[in-house]
RNA sequence: GCCACCCUAGCUCAAUGGCAGAGCAGACGCUUCGUAAGCGCCAGGUUAUCGGUUCAAGUCCGAUGGGUGGCUCCA
């Protein structure tokens, strides 16, 4: 693909993007019982008044904060989807201590039953009145002249605000707000200017709905890919291999490599060709895409080979583009698909790390499409097709954007244009519901991009499928039409999983660990009640192992109770308990990790059973 | 990278500046058990690393590495 990736909104970083979900989420590790997402719903619903209550408590925690502080010069203080946040800039850092202490202030002044008085000032006696906040002055300056500026009164609190607010603090729950925490924010977020000190707060209508939000809360840390990547013995990251470097154990792996298999097996139906290309590659080839100018901050340093620059691969298309131009290429070859599991590494800034989803190398599923302008729409519509087939298959819901030309562009009016409106008519002819992101589109390329929602209503950056506009040009990749002249080829970046760590570490999160039968590490776990069992225990394992199934038996000294505990925590699909009765009927007893007893059924039954689910891809 | 905080056994956590401990996991022994933890015993540590203050540092100070929550940026 072209010199910048696709635009993604890490779930992971801000406060959790979540709203309240009335599902009640069973604590057992098996996950089971988690239903999906009526949140956003929910906050659509968030009312006005909410949005008014949150903005007010804003406020309000700048007044105890400024009792606390007499010299805290403010910030902002915004109203956001779960509850507010203000900036201070203070004398000192603030602790958890203080949090608390803020939030006792902050319910005494809502007993005292302020009322929120507006008032529009002349821009004269707003510099006067916030003479010694300098961001708010910066704040007046910025007004266009002619706009009045607005504050708002609780008491002796006065705020520079547009407002609105509730009438009185009477009108909030002092029960349904909570401070959740500290974090450091550029004003303005601009990393040259200082640093202020953010309170985050989370606020709701009610008491009820915001233990609901914070029980949420707890759900989302149950889930976390990191926390259940080493407790399921998934993955892990040594600094003494490196920051943001991901050590696939031998669980993970098998994660991984049926998920490949699947990704390979599919690409290929559908008349992908795969390919690999190196690790790291010769400068030159990112001076030709132009990389080396717009990339340069994400790549690492170069290294010398033979006294030649050669950089560690930060993208998969230069690669792609080059086995396309190795041989001359004919308007009958199109369209040619050069798909690839390529192995990228990007510099990451230290702080932005975090687990398997932003991590310095990682694999994207890569695919560059080269084809004739009158392929694009069918081509672009088989790239939907394949998406959605696999997001179903992972049980993901998901949402489609188009976005369109950015302000800074390449390229000329008229290729955003065929490029564009290739992808919207693909959307329209499938009568999908889209959205148009005007604007957000790469500078190099408009594109389609998939919102994914999990197992709990949140939503993550999915595929993407571009028009790049930049490379074809850089690179001069042409075939030769039936007219016998050279024409410029229109090349398709698209990517379904994002990269198998994102995707998998998103997969954790969404499945709770709990992992359908044809991910799960292991499938069947055989348990023999007591030693004398071990022996057809082992008859039975060996027969499902030989099915290709994934098979372990526990023979340790455990009683059965405590290897059905193990094999529930590890999240196995099914165990096979096997005594007596078992052994003399050369049956399996079988108990799924929902905790479901099938009883005992012949062994040939369950194999059945278990490779359809397998072969099926069930959501079990 | 920046701000704040954190780093003690594989994991989760204790320990006023004064003898480094527990539970789980692990090894071993006993128990042979019918759908989420049987009992006992043993082992496990240069308290992330380096340096400083102190009679004495897990504890105080500094640096480095790593992590967490954010900001910024992204697959």
């Amino acid at each position: 693909m072209g010199s910048r990736s696709p635009r993604y909104r890490s779930r992971s970083a801000g406060q959790p993007e979540l709203g309240w979900n009335r599902a009640s989420f069973d604590s057992r590790p098996n996950g089971a019982g988690v239903s999906c997402s009526w949140w956003m719903e929910e906050l659509e619903m968030a009312s006005d008044n909410l949005e008014r209550v949150r903005h007010s408590l804003g406020h309000v925690m700048a007044e105890a904060v400024l009792s606390l502080f007499p010299e805290a010069k403010f910030g902002i203080g915004p109203d956001i989807d779960t509850g507010f946040y203000y900036d201070f800039d203070l004398p000192r850092a603030l602790t958890p201590e203080d949090l608390a202490e803020v939030e006792k202030r902050m319910r005494a002044i809502l007993k005292e039953g302020r009322r929120f008085q507006r008032s529009e000032i002349p821009r004269d006696d707003a510099l006067r009145q916030f003479a010694d906040q300098p961001y708010k002055l910066e704040l007046i300056h910025d007004l266009p002249e002619d706009e009045a500026i607005s504050t708002y009164a609780q008491g002796r609190f006065v705020d520079l605000c547009r407002g609105p607010h509730v009438e009185s603090t009477k009108e909030i729950d002092a029960r349904a707000f909570k401070l959740l925490s500290i974090a450091g924010a550029y004003w303005r977020g601009d990393e040259k200017r200082p640093m202020l000190q953010r309170i985050y707060g989370t606020a709701w209508e009610t008491k009820d709905e915001l233990d609901a939000y914070l029980k949420r809360l707890e759900e989302i840390e149950r889930r976390d890919h990191r926390r259940l990547g080493r407790e399921l013995d998934i993955f892990s990251v040594d600094p003494d291999i490196g920051a943001g470097l991901i050590l696939w154990h031998p669980n993970g792996a098998t994660i991984r490599q049926e998920i490949e298999r699947f990704w390979v097996d599919e690409h290929r139906k559908r008349g992908y060709q795969l390919v690999y290309t190196p690790h790291i590659a010769s400068e030159r080839i990112y001076e030709i895409s132009g990389h080396l100018e717009t990339y340069a901050d994400g790549m690492y340093a170069p290294m010398d080979i033979d006294g030649q620059p050669y950089r560690a691969k930060p993208m998969n298309c230069p690669g792609h583009v080059r086995i396309f131009q190795s041989h001359t290429r004919s308007y009958r070859d199109l369209p040619i698909r050069l798909a690839e599991l390529g192995t990228v590494y990007r510099y990451e800034r230290s702080g932005t790390l975090h687990g398997m989803l932003r991590v310095r190398g990682f694999t994207q599923d890569d695919s560059h499409i080269f084809c004739r302008p009158d392929q694009l729409v069918a081509e672009v519509n088989g790239v939907l097709d394949l998406t959605f087939f696999m997001m179903d298959t992972f049980g993901y819901t998901y949402k489609a954007y188009l976005a369109t030309r950015p302000e800074k562009y390449i390229g000329t009016d008229e290729q955003w244009e065929f490029a564009t409106e290739a992808l919207r008519q693909v959307l329209e002819d499938r009568g999908m519901e889209y959205e148009v992101d005007e604007g957000g589109g790469v500078f190099y390329a408009p594109k389609i991009d998939i919102k994914l929602y999990d197992a709990v209503g949140r939503d993550w950056q999915g595929p993407t499928c571009q028009v790049d506009l930049n490379e074809p040009e850089r690179f001069d990749i042409t075939y030769a039409g039936d007219d016998g002249q050279e024409h410029r080829v229109i090349m398709v970046h698209r990517t379904v999983l994002g990269s198998m760590e994102r995707f998998i570490g998103g997969l954790i999160e969404h499945y709770a660990g709990a992992f359908p039968v044809w991910l799960a590490p292991t499938q069947v776990a055989v348990i023999p009640i007591a030693d004398r069992h071990v022996e057809y225990a082992k008859t039975v394992a060996d027969g499902l192992l030989q099915a290709s199934l994934r098979v372990r038996m526990d023979d340790s000294g455990d009683r059965m109770n405590a290897k059905i505990r193990k094999a529930q925590l590890e999240r196995i699909p099914y165990m096979l308990v096997v005594g007596d009765r078992e052994a003399e009927a050369g049956a399996v007893a079988v108990r799924l990790r929902s905790g479901e007893d099938l009883g005992a059924m012949p062994v040939a039954e369950f194999e059945e059973m278990a490779l359809k689910a397998v072969r099926e891809k069930a959501q079990v």
